[in-house]
DNA sequence: ACCGGCTATGTAATCGATTACAGTCAAATT
DNA sequence: AATTTGACTGTAATCGATTACATAGCCGGT
């Protein structure tokens, strides 16, 4: 009943082999003949053997897990994120483990305790706030290789798979000009964000290739939370002139805005226009649905976890800083219209 | 530059003992003298040494993980416990490795993989549709503990961290009668979950109270997900004699429920009143503010995490099958009230 | 016939920490 | 004074798989 686990040893036994043969016809199996490797097959079976991990790494120097560093786990834009990593690492053996950067005891002892100690193979990243001095430095060949997603740093080399932020951001407030809207609010994120410069660069842009006035007093600060939507609304009520859209830097802050709006009986699209950004699973299904940019979530979790795993197996490539930069990918973002946008009242 | 890693010998040379006294000093401070600790404490600091959890893990026969396995990690009402259960197992210093049993390759392998073989010493199963067979059976003991948290497996001994659904299920519906409402419909969740069985019950007690009756046609079958709300609206149009309520037994369901109805002309609350449960991050900025049911979720992580650890460290207790039962709790839910409720036309 | 090269396998060292066991020394007990 | 006790520390075996190195057998070329 209580059979202790078999052991590697036991297996060999039973095919009346070495341990080193077992060990080769699991993990290497072109080394060894047809028969040989029929006989371990047939006795890993009949014992029921399962490799013991903690010894596999300990004597190959690895860990067998990557780690994600999110900020804001509960942040439903991250989950599917997870999940295309999940997979491809499930794949691949490799066990995922997510640490929440935002959590109490700080980003910096989790990074610390991931990127410098042996805790894991790699690490795939998602938050660009980090200090960036953790990522640089000379020492950086005993360290795991390190993936951006979605955010990055700047000026780093570090490789990153994103999305077309400032073109995306361009895209929605095209489309809010094409609708005759002239007077066009941003709902930013927090200012130190890579993705927050880069959306409302996509802004300008937009207004600039439309010869429309950037007003500054229409772009409110948020920090990509349903609350900071919320807050950003009342800020729009301040307002002595109204923008009559609103190009939101994240959906969960577009809900939280027309929710808030809707409070005080700001209709959208009658009133205003707004357009999110991420296309969240919930977006289609606000009141109204919502015109936002798509980014594919999942694709971009299993784009960082490919590439992290072709990183991890070819250690030498991470002395190559070019390289390094080529690793990146950026991947096709796409604009949803849905009910959110509408003409503005004074064009119609 | 490339020094290698320091290791524990490293250490012990420099605070002038041996291997043993360093272990010691650092996973039992109190088998050694006080000098002795302050020495090691300082050579570790000088070599910036970090234990080998897979060396450690091989010799003390655990993986230093444990395991969550959650179904769909896109749902977000997982994501508040999961933080919960990262959080307490982060202080236990455990990994958490958090696997989806609806992917492709099928929950039974998932839990093949983690129960059978050594890679976790622990489980909470979040998903209460799996086989029971895999729970059950003779050959319990070389297992690692588990922990069920919001669902768990009905007739068997498996510990629990629950909330009282049937008795939250019967709070949103009195909430519904007390407004006036006397035709009342559910959408419940899938017809094999535990929940779905639990929160119906809770439904009918309401009504049974209210000496209601319970029309069958009005209860709708989903899966807890957004798409099946949107469903449900669509059988709720074709019934010839609609409920003026509607008691969804999840905040996805109702959202998209209510998205769908709205789609349509219906509007909520003045045609139909709705009642979601979970009480998401969301649900407080939909339009309208949906009425629903709190359900703690940190905290139901958190419970979870640190009664599984509890297992965990007592490993005699297991056969024990009533103080496995007794590992169980039940903790507090509340209801919400929202805009999505109000009296029914005719009793206006 | 001999040698080099190749394939398939075995032997044993190795990864790095933990811990059973043994030993030392000083204080307490008889 | 002898013995016991307890606190502390050291030596070395151990966890289970991987892999460097050694070896054996076989084939083909000269």
């Amino acid at each position: 009943m209580d059979a202790k686990l078999p052991r590697i040893r036991d297996v060999a036994r039973i095919a009346g082999v070495s341990t080193a043969t077992v060990s080769r016809a699991l993990s290497q199996p072109d080394l060894v003949s047809a028969e040989t490797r029929a006989a371990v097959l047939a006795a890993v079976a009949e014992t029921g053997y399962r490799m013991n991990l903690a010894a596999r790494n300990l004597r190959r120097k690895q860990t067998g897990s990557i780690v994600v560093l999110v900020p804001h786990l509960s942040n439903p834009f991250f989950s599917l994120i997870l999940s295309g990593i999940a997979k491809v690492a499930s794949e691949a053996g490799l066990n995922v483990l997510v640490a929440d950067t935002r959590e109490p005891d700080g980003a910096d002892r989790q990074i610390a305790e991931y990127l410098y100690n042996n805790r894991s193979d790699g690490l795939i990243v998602l938050d660009g706030n980090l200090t960036e001095a953790m990522f640089s430095g000379d020492d950086r060949k005993g360290r795991p290789p390190v993936m951006f997603a979605c955010e990055w740093l700047e000026d780093h080399d570090q490789p990153a798979v994103t999305v077309d932020n400032r073109l995306g951001a361009r895209l929605a407030v095209e489309h809010l000009i094409a609708l005759g809207h002239r007077h066009i609010g941003h709902v930013a994120g927090p200012p130190e964000n890579v993705l927050t410069r880069q959306r409302a660069a996509g802004f300008r842009d937009a207004l600039a290739k439309a010869r429309l006035p950037a007003n500054e007093r229409w772009f409110i600060e948020g920090d990509f939370t349903l609350r900071s939507g919320v807050a950003a609304a009342e800020r729009w009520f301040d307002l002595a002139e109204r923008p009559t859209a609103v190009f939101c830097s994240s959906d969960a802050m577009a809900c939280g805005f027309i929710s808030q709006l809707n409070g005080h009986g700001v209709r959208v699209p009658d009133d205003v226009s707004v357009v999110g950004f991420d296309d969240i699973d919930i977006a289609a299904h606000l009141i109204p649905p919502l015109t936002t940019i798509r980014q594919p979530r999942a694709l971009i979790g299993e784009t960082a976890a490919t590439m992290l795993i072709q990183m991890m197996r070819l250690p030498d490539m991470r002395e190559d800083a070019a390289a390094m930069r080529e690793m990146g990918k950026v991947l096709p973002l796409e604009l949803v219209v849905r009910d959110s946008t509408g003409r503005p009242r004074s064009a119609s």
